[in-house]
DNA sequence: TGAGAGAGGAACCTCGAGGTGACCAAGCAG
DNA sequence: CTGCTTGGTCACCTCGAGGTTCCTCTCTCA
């Protein structure tokens, strides 16, 4: 971020940064950034690929993630029509990020199951 | 995880890890996680510090985060009460990467406002 | 006497997230 | 001529996320 920058800037890119946030981080984002980590993939493919989307969730939530330029749509003209998605350069680099987040889930488990026994018991 | 598990038990870890994912990949959640990260908070500290939070939501995922062993809840009994917030060891770890997401949001977000405009003006 | 302070809990209401299913376009196989 | 294919969009409906407001508990200070 420039330092350069007038108020009115800096207030936009900050709500610039909370909208794209609020896009971000939403579970059916982060699975389908997740999925399209692994490689191109077509509509349906990833319709089954991401458990338990609806096509009508992961089109919305494909045509969110193209306009933010996190992913790539590519449509071959043929009938009937193929379309392609794929990261971008800054999706994959969010995809890291977001592997880094599944991978955290998975190494805690454990953790979390016993934390949560304790939790209840507690309660009663 | 270890690979001497039962399918049942494999079944079960996997169906933890999607509820675990959906608890924490929500708006709200990463959002404390992240604020959490900059040290022990207070209730209404914490109300003020996550923008856009009510007290209702702060308290619903406060629970479910402390359930889940990602946030530390310490009482203390005195009057009125006083109530300290922390990230356990894996709420820390959780915190890195949430870190990274928001600042690969901050690091594109120009780059993202320069894909919504591309975007919009094809649609007209 | 009574107001205020801190951390919620409970009740109520609204609005939109999200599911389901129908429909469409265009060409090819049968 | 019919039906199947893929990648959607649209309309309809439901249910729960989430906002708002009021309540509480105990002590202190005015």
């Amino acid at each position: 971020m420039s330092d350069s920058m007038e108020p009115a800037e800096v207030k936009r890119t900050e709500a610039l940064s909370a909208e794209i946030f609020t896009n971000i981080a939403n579970k059916w984002a982060l699975l389908i950034i997740n999925t399209l980590g692994e490689g191109t993939m077509r509509f349906t493919e990833l319709c089954a690929a991401v458990e338990g989307v609806s096509h009508k969730m992961l089109a919305q939530t494909l045509r969110i993630l193209e306009r933010d330029g996190v992913v790539n749509r590519l449509v071959h003209p043929t009938v009937p029509p193929r379309v392609d998605y794929s990261l971008t350069d800054a999706g994959l680099m969010l995809r890291t990020t977001v592997n880094a987040m599944c991978v955290w889930t998975r190494q805690h488990v454990h953790h979390i199951d016993q934390a949560r026994q304790r939790f209840d018991e507690r309660q009663v």
